[in-house]
DNA sequence: GTGTTAGTTAGCCGTATGGCTAAGCATGAA
DNA sequence: TTCATGCTTAGCCATACGGCTAACTAACAC
């Protein structure tokens, strides 16, 4: 399609592992250098550097680095366009269901006289 | 990982295409067949079909053979566990949030005694 | 400096994804 | 019955994904 959002589907793309989710949810607590965000996922350190550079790609983390250890943090405001197309599909379905109740009421209306 | 959330799984990753986006979107103004579908994307039925059942699977749309025409109706309450994780992210970060607070205005506290 | 710790890079491997064509099947129209 | 329509299946292809090992670099600790 060459739709015009390109970070839409590297945001979905990156949230669409649980790996990386768990990784996020642990960042949602507080920033975490790489080796102790790797330990409880079972992974190996370039495996999940590589999920870490997904979910920096897709703007969802952003990494420092000082001394020999890579600090990651979370950027919550990068769910914000994940919320948006949410709110605007929804209400597309909403206006929707408002104009069919709009249609139903007038075919009852009719009927009734 | 192996988390126990295979559906989000599903439902991020049938979200990370945008053709599949586009199809939602369509579907959010009302229910239709196949081809109607597939139309607008300028890719060929079996591709599409591809697509649809990638939605199917994720619970996200809805399908119904009448004669030879397939329809396709969204499922909206099938994006709730993507809302819900959302909140549930934003909730531990927003509690991290509190407790640095708390943490900032006691040290402050302190100070000024 | 020697060694350990923390990342990093390169590259392999099997599977999944997203596109296609070609051919098949089922229904509705003529 | 024949034909067009609308989907469906099978299978090919290139690329991307998610895991790994091996080897390398850059601190910091003795």
């Amino acid at each position: 399609m060459a739709k015009h959002e390109p970070d839409l589907s590297l945001l979905f793309h990156a949230l669409a592992d649980p790996t990386r989710r768990s990784i996020l949810t642990r960042l949602a607590e507080g920033p975490a250098p790489v080796t102790e965000l790797a330990r409880p996922t079972g992974l190996r350190l370039p495996t999940v550097m590589r999920h870490l550079s997904v979910l920096e790609t897709a703007g969802l983390i952003a990494t420092s680095k000082d001394g020999r250890v890579r600090s990651c943090a979370i950027v919550p405001e990068a769910l914000v366009p994940v919320r948006t197309w949410l709110d605007e599909q929804r209400a597309i379905w909403e206006d929707r269901l408002d104009r069919m109740d709009e249609y139903v009421m007038k075919l009852m209306e009719e009927r009734t006289q």
